[in-house]
RNA sequence: CGGGGCGUAGCACAGCCUGGUAGUGUGCUCGGUUUGGGACCGAGAGGUCGCAGGUUCGAAUCCUGCCGCCCCGACCA
């Protein structure tokens, strides 16, 4: 295996794959587009649960969970919903295999399921199913619960993390008494999801709404943020859907109002998965590895010891274990690698390319100056430092560091953001990449002309985006604002 | 499902055209010297060459069939 990751400009697709294995985050499995999620891959992962979990649970809502099986009929009943997914389920027909004549196992014919049970593509179905009994009376209302679980979606092509067969997600799923309330909700969510891009994965995000052609199949509005990535395709990162009476309608789901009268509850439903861990390694690692924002980061702060003799190391031990300490104290955390196993440079390739956050390195010099080594792995830098009140400074670093990839990756966003106002114009800054704004006419056969000859889509109509009348960059007609394009994941 | 490519050591590959019994890098094991940016020297372990059949004195190499994977398209909250 070479040392040297692939270059990003060279082969964006290589340098990605390449990366998310080396640095040991996942890996393919030989069971068909499906990852193995490795431990330090995971380790992330658990944080970014973390940090949405507590915003869940801040904003009132709680955790369950609802079955993997899905009857065939449930997924009926919802008829956009079941054209959506249908193309893409896992359908379990048979519930027992047995002895192979011919050696082996073989599926029992004798073993037919009634009805076939799909794999959950998502839980819309199975869950208002369930709701159909929680709720009765305005009383019973709002439900609001997330679950934590896996989906399969049987996707033609996979990609590490962006796409795999199987995925790990939240999704949330809301009942209201009230329209307004349910829209709120959706906003509300969309809200935490941008919150969560910007401040932990220090991801700038567009935030806004789908078009008909591209809304979540079965929702009255899907609301999205859309991230750059540095190829300049975007990333769809998280969608919030408002998803009106429709799930409640079709599972028959009432409530008895404040006015004695039966209504139907309205719907939200809102997800975001572990394509966000691709995300984070497209926005913003380098061809050293990944760059982690220190909030995300499993392992804050590294201490690479640089030492000869056995009892050099004793020295440095006695000197960084009080660091340690502090460090610790003060929320960081700090991994001491010893492992003589492996020479410093190693170490600090393999760091690199694993995205911790800060390396300190300490060795003989430093104990005799009464200094220390900072490495950024953001930029690169490197300093040396008075090791008293160290910890407190490496306290700033992290805060300074967040913001610092953040700000980066705003202003990667804002360099690849481009307005156009003509056709000509628009083909070839497609072409470049990037966030492409322009106006559209509102119809959905423009909208499908311009994928047809760009592979360009609406990644989204901006919440933001102020009222300017103008022409349609392809039919030339009327447009009261304009949208954003892109190639996309 | 169409178009292209690939299957040889843990990993990445060469060898195939022109048949002669398997090699390089890296990783792994042991010993020594090293240690402030991916160390060096020496010794060693590791492969039914994807599977099945055929041609041949002889097949990783040629032929047929099958299986699997990757890329590009179609598909994609």
């Amino acid at each position: 295996m070479s040392k040297k990751l692939p270059t990003r400009s060279e082969d964006y697709s290589a340098w990605y794959n390449e990366l998310v294995k080396r640095a040991g985050l996942a890996e393919n499995s030989p069971v068909r587009g499906c990852m193995v999620i490795k431990p330090y891959g995971y380790a992330i992962w658990e944080k970014m649960q973390r940090a949405l979990d507590d915003m869940f649970k801040a904003t009132g809502h709680q955790n369950a969970y609802f079955p993997l099986f899905v009857p065939k009929s449930f997924l009926e009943k919802e008829e956009e919903h079941a054209e959506g997914f249908a193309k893409e389920c896992a359908v379990v027909t048979h519930y027992r295999l047995k002895a192979n004549p011919e050696g082996g196992l073989m599926v029992d014919p004798e073993a037919k399921l009634e009805e076939e049970l799909i794999v959950r593509p998502t839980s819309e179905t199975v869950i208002w199913n369930t709701y159909k009994g929680w709720i009765q009376s305005w009383r019973d209302l709002p439900i609001l619960v997330n679950q934590w679980a896996n989906v399969v979606r049987w996707e033609m092509r996979t990609r590490l993390f962006l796409r795999t067969t199987e995925f790990l997600w939240q999704e949330g799923h809301t009942a209201h008494a009230t329209e307004q309330e349910a829209i709120e909700e959706t906003e509300q969510m969309l809200g935490i999801y941008a919150e969560f891009a910007e401040n932990w994965m220090a991801m700038p995000v567009i935030q806004g709404l789908k078009t008909p052609a591209e809304r979540f199949a079965g929702a009255e509005e899907t609301y999205c943020i859309e991230a750059l990535m540095q190829d300049g395709k975007a990333l769809q990162a998280g969608t919030s859907h408002f998803l009106g009476q429709n799930f409640s309608k079709s599972f028959e789901v009432q409530f008895v109002g404040k006015d004695n009268k039966l209504e139907y509850p309205w719907a939200t439903s809102w997800g975001l998965s572990t394509r966000m861990m691709g995300a984070l390694v497209m926005a913003h690692s380098d061809d050293n590895g990944l760059v982690l924002p220190p909030k995300l980061a499993p392992i804050q702060v590294v201490i690479v010891p640089i030492y000869r003799q056995e009892e050099d190391l004793v020295k440095i031990v006695e000197k960084i274990n009080p660091i340690m300490e502090e460090l610790k104290s003060l929320g960081i955390t700090v991994k001491f690698d010893d492992d003589d196993k492996y020479k410093p440079g190693y170490k600090f390739a393999e760091y690199e390319l694993q995205g911790i956050p800060v390396r300190l390195g300490i060795g003989m010099r430093d104990l005799e100056n009464g200094t220390i080594e900072v490495a950024r792995r953001d930029t690169l830098t490197k300093e040396t430092k008075p090791i008293d009140g160290i910890a407190n400074y490496i306290k700033d670093l992290m805060n300074e560091i967040q913001q610092s990839i953040y700000d980066k990756a705003l202003k990667f966003q804002q360099e690849n953001t481009f307005v156009v106002e003509t056709w000509d114009e628009f083909k070839s800054q497609i072409e470049i990449g990037g966030f492409v704004v322009a106006h559209w006419d509102g119809t959905a056969e423009t909208e499908e002309k311009i994928k047809q000859k760009t592979k360009a889509t609406i990644r989204c109509i901006p919440l933001n985006s102020i009222e300017m009348a103008g022409k349609c960059i392809y039919s030339g007609n009327d447009s009261p604002k304009q949208v954003v394009f892109a190639k996309a994941y």
